[in-house]
DNA sequence: CTTGATTATTCAAACGTTTGTACAATTTTA
DNA sequence: TAAAATTGTACAAACGTTTGAATAATCAAG
C-alpha cells in the first residue's frame, strides 16, 4: 500500500533494466555473483514449475541467498520474471542464430537447386533437434519456452519477435523454396509451423517419448537416431530428393 | 488437528470417488448442480492457469457456490483436481475412442492396400485436428492434456495409459503398415510421436499460428485448410500414394 | 395429511499458514 | 566514511481448510 508512514526515508531500488555501472565495485562479496545465481535458479525454477508454482522464499533458498536480496536485485519477483525472460532472450539468440543464419546463407546458394536445398535441410533439421533436445544448458530454456507458448505472460509479444518469429521467417523461405510458393502463402506459413511443431513436441513430449521407448532421457546418440527417423519423412513430405540413409531404405 | 473436541458429532463428507445415489435428492437446492458447476468451471480455470494459478475462491466466485462448498464436494483443492482430471478422461473418450477405432478398423480392411491406406489416414487426421483444434466443447481438455504433457502432475500416469497410450497404439500400427516395419520398432514410435506432435503442436501454438496469418482463431474452414495442407505432406513422408488435391477439400 | 426427526446442502466466519513486499540494521569493501 | 550488499524481521493480504449454524428436502410415524 504504498507504505508511506512517518518514515520519509525511501530506499531507492537499483532500476533492474538499467546496467549497473560496472567500474566501481564496492559492498559485500557475491554483488554480481548473486544476483546471477537468483537469475540462473530462478530460470529452472519459472521453467519447470511456473511462475506461480515458485515462492520467493523457495527461489532464496536455491539461490542461496536472502530473501530481501532478490526484491534488492531485481525489485519484486513479477521484475525478476521479466529478468529471467530477458537472460533466456539473449542465452538462446547464440544457439539458434547461427543456425538460422546458416540456413539462410545456404538457401541463398543453393538457387533452386533441389539437391542443395535437401542437404541444407537436413543439417538444419540436425542442429535444432541437438539445440532443442540435447543441450543440457537449453533444457530449462525450451521448458520455459513451452510454457510461455501455451500460457503467455505479458512478456511473450518480446519473445515472439525476437526468437520465435526469426525462427518462422526462416524456416518458412525454405519451405517456400521447397514447394516453390509465395513465402507470404498461408500454406508455407502452415508447412513450417508443422515443421517446427514436429521438433518441439520432442522436447514438449519427452515424457511421454521416453516412457514407450523405455528410455532414461534423451542423449547424442537417440536424438541422432530421431534426425534419422525424421529427416528422410520431412524431406519427402517437401518434395525434396533424399539421400538414401543407411539405416533403413526410405519409402519402398 | 482432526478436531475431536468435546463436540461427538461429526461431520460426514460424502466419498468423493464413490457413487452417490441419484434417487435421493435432498437439501438445499443445487445439489448435484452445485457440484456439475464446480467441476465444469474447474476444468476451463485449472486449464487455462493450472493448479497453482488459480485460488478456491476463484474457483468458488466462477462456480456461483460457496467457498466451502468445494471442500464439502471434493474434499479440497487437490483432489477437485483429481476429480477434474477424471471426467477429463470420461470426456474425451466419446472424442478420440471412435476415432481410433475407425482407424484401427480401416487398417485391417485395408490389408496392405496402400491407396486405402492413404485414404483411411487422411480420415483419421482431418477428424483429428476437428477434434483437437475445432470443437469448442474441447478447448479446454486440450489446454489441459498439454499443461499436463509439459508439467505432469500425479494423475498424468492415468491420462498416459488411459487416452494417450491408445493414440500412440493407434497411429503406430498405422505407421508400422505404411512403412512395412515391425510395429514395435523405435521408428515407428518415433515417426508415430512426430505425426502426433504435428497436430498437437497446431493446439499448442494456437496464439503463434493465429499471430502469423492474422487470425483471430481457428474455425472451421481454417481447420479444413490446415488439414488439405498437412494430408499431402504427411502422406508423401509415409510414402503414401496422394491423390492429387490441391486447395480442394475432400470433404464428403 | 400432518408431524418431527433426519439428512444433504449452503453459507459466513473464522482458522493457521504462506505469500510478496518493505525496511531498518548490519556487514563488507573502496 | 560512504556506498553497496546482505540480513532478519515485520506485515497485510491471500491462501486452503475447517467449523457450526441455517436451510430445505426427505422419510417414518401418527
Amino acid at each position: 500500500m504504498t507504505s508511506e508512514g512517518s518514515k520519509v526515508q525511501q530506499i531507492q531500488y537499483p532500476v533492474t533494466s538499467s546496467r549497473r555501472k560496472v567500474l566501481t565495485k564496492r559492498g559485500r562479496p557475491g554483488g554480481d555473483d548473486s544476483r546471477a545465481r537468483i537469475l540462473s535458479s530462478a530460470g529452472k525454477l519459472f521453467a519447470s514449475r511456473g511462475y506461480n508454482g515458485v515462492s520467493m522464499r523457495e527461489l532464496a533458498r536455491a539461490a542461496k541467498v536472502n530473501l530481501g536480496a532478490i526484491s534488492y536485485h531485481f525489485g519484486g519477483k513479477r521484475k525478476l520474471y521479466h529478468e529471467t525472460t530477458m537472460r533466456l532472450i539473449k542465452d538462446i539468440g547464440p544457439v539458434f542464430g547461427p543456425i538460422i543464419s546458416r540456413l539462410c546463407d545456404e538457401i541463398k546458394k543453393a538457387a533452386g537447386d533441389r539437391e542443395a536445398l535437401a542437404s541444407c535441410f537436413e543439417k538444419f533439421l540436425r542442429d535444432m533437434l541437438h539445440a532443442v533436445l540435447g543441450k543440457r544448458s537449453m533444457r530449462w530454456q525450451m521448458a520455459f519456452l513451452l510454457r510461455e507458448f501455451h500460457q503467455p505472460s505479458r512478456e511473450f509479444p518480446i519473445i515472439l519477435e525476437e526468437r520465435i518469429s526469426p525462427m518462422h521467417d526462416a524456416v518458412g523461405s525454405l519451405v517456400a523454396a521447397a514447394l516453390c510458393r509465395d513465402p507470404d502463402h498461408q500454406s508455407v506459413c502452415l508447412v513450417s509451423q508443422a515443421l517446427i511443431g514436429q521438433v518441439m513436441s520432442f522436447g514438449a513430449s519427452r515424457t511421454v517419448v521416453c516412457a514407450r521407448l523405455g528410455w532414461e532421457d534423451y542423449n547424442r546418440e537417440r536424438i541422432d537416431m530421431i534426425a534419422d527417423t525424421l529427416i528422410p519423412a520431412t524431406l519427402a513430405s517437401l518434395g525434396l530428393p533424399s539421400r538414401a540413409v543407411d539405416v533403413q531404405g526410405t519409402s519402398l
